[in-house]
DNA sequence: AATGAATGAGCATTCATTCAT
DNA sequence: CATGAATGAATGCTCATTCAT
């Protein structure tokens, strides 16, 4: 799903791509989008030149690296929406994205600020994931799980200060559930 | 470490060094920390001379432009917590915090990646607002206006999480007081 | 005449702008414009920094050389154009223009080749040149020094291709003259 | 040093090779010798692999595109030396020279600024033309259809610069023939 | 003190050339 | 033999910081 009709690229040039886009996702999230190219191909054990033959620019490959994340996050959702009560998908799936978001706000901003509709490539996972979302408030909403004034801009909002919020805490479980509880106490309806 | 003992500064010095900070805290809010110094600069009508004059590194100027907002914070969250019933004065505070906080996690960030002791000079304000928040927090759960699990850390990380939310939301307050709703509720004990 | 209402420029760095210009002036005739600007700044005595706040662009740079360069020239033949009968003065202009050109083919290819209407900046001393060759042609012709059919058009080119062929000898004055002599006795009425 | 015995190559071989001195001629000729070698592999419908098996640097290429160039030059001049009268043959070499070496020249910078001894396999064709442009010079200044003073070495420029002052002009044959006659007249006896 | 010119390490990107498939 | 992925030195340009004016 990822790669629109080009030719299946050899096995070696796969695994290096594939390898940069770990070495990329997992040192943008951590060090920020400022981490030179160069470091990121050293990591993957490839020179520059490799990188940037997968990546024409280093905003590509930042897009690359959002584009596989939502893409990951959407089948995700998929397969907890399926097989739940409404309310309880909507708790999974809300879990799901905050917990997968974490480091992806400064990507966005990187990539807004590098120019026009640099959505482009992300416009597609972008609204697979909120056609889904949509669909799973409305159905907690009339579940009578979520209360019912909340908007879908309201609820992606959430979503992204949850992340934020957990994102301050430390890895312990017992305060990240406590973040969820206050959210979720506050989306029942009243 | 930095300001202890200094000689009160000309008139026109401490002019530039006000025109620095609002230029800065202006510009990295809305465009970002990677803006040039020297745009920073000529944006106040001075020389990048007279910048590194004030402040020795662009660090040390995100660092000045973080302490001055929260001093601010600190002193405004002083009036307001000291003449209302605990749970008003608690709400009042949360919403302050939150509204200035918006735009302050890229500092943040820029500073903590900057290295070692960033918050030298940030310690003093953060902890006493940290301080104060401690102190309303401990107050409202006493008077049962909030829940009583809810531990320091996640109360800070519940700030900067309904921040970030608010971020996304554009200016239309409706929206954005929906989110206060919801955390609110969050917040109460069940 | 070549700055167009900016400030004065300090000494040294009307120096330093002055000594790049030579030095490119110097560097690409001899050595064509793919010489990198590095080394350019280096053989100037100067930081990288400084080539590029005083030209913020190789191309600019290329610019600037050639635009001296004309303007030179203009300056020359206006001279030479004052004081003379229309037969010399058309001689001797043909002949400045012909020994300042060398080497000039490269830089308006590169120029060319950077993009648009590179000649932007070109174009005021280029039309000076040609307005005033026009001149000179016309009285010449008048004159009965040169033959009435040449077009223009047709002289500038027989400029650069003498140009190219002085290029191709050595400088032994002697075979450089009798290219003159060639294409001086074609020029005159049959 | 280089192409001395080589097996025949095999067809397919031979049309690839056939494939990439055409692009390369004709991209080099238009757009500058700047063109990456990728490309020229793709117009030919290669792999870069290819063109560098049968050239083994881009330097290479330069100099067969050359050498087939001037090799029909020294083939055609031979066949219009060969039924003319010296005047004639003159003429007609000289156009045809001209004609056949615009865009040719940046060839040859190119190859000079590569370094040591560029001409090593183009000395052979180079020296044919020369030689047979020296037998046509000394026939045509014999029978007195051009000026006996003039050397080779000015007669090579003359060829180089009249290319030039072609290159300039469009393509309307009305002022290319001017130059012509320009040139044609002043290399006749006075 | 203020100014802004100078500095140069650092970065994204290109491209001739090599080599595994 | 052909292919095109990989390589990495080289290049144009930026920007925090210093220092002469």
């Amino acid at each position: 799903m990822s790669d629109t009709s080009e030719r299946p690229l050899r096995a070696d040039a796969a695994r290096n791509r594939a390898r940069l886009l770990d070495v990329a996702t997992q040192v943008f999230t951590t060090r920020g989008v400022g981490v030179p190219t160069e470091e990121i191909a050293r990591s993957a054990g490839v020179g520059v030149g490799t990188l940037f033959r997968h990546f024409p620019t280093k905003e590509a490959l930042l897009e690359a690296v959002m584009v596989r994340r939502l893409e990951d996050i959407a089948a995700r959702t998929e397969r907890l929406a399926a097989g739940s009560a409404p309310g309880e998908a909507f708790a999974a799936c809300f879990r799901l994205v905050v917990e997968q978001s974490v480091g992806k706000n400064e990507f966005a901003q990187a990539l807004a600020a590098a120019g026009v509709d640099v959505h482009a490539s992300l416009r597609g996972p972008t609204e697979q994931i909120q056609t889904r979302l949509a669909g799973l408030l409305a159905g907690a909403q009339r579940s009578g799980a979520v209360r019912p004034d909340l908007e879908l801009a309201e609820f992606l909002a959430l979503l992204a200060g949850t992340s934020r919020a957990l994102e301050q805490l430390g890895p312990d479980p017992e305060p990240r559930e406590r973040i969820f509880q206050v959210v979720f106490d506050g989306l029942r309806p009243r």
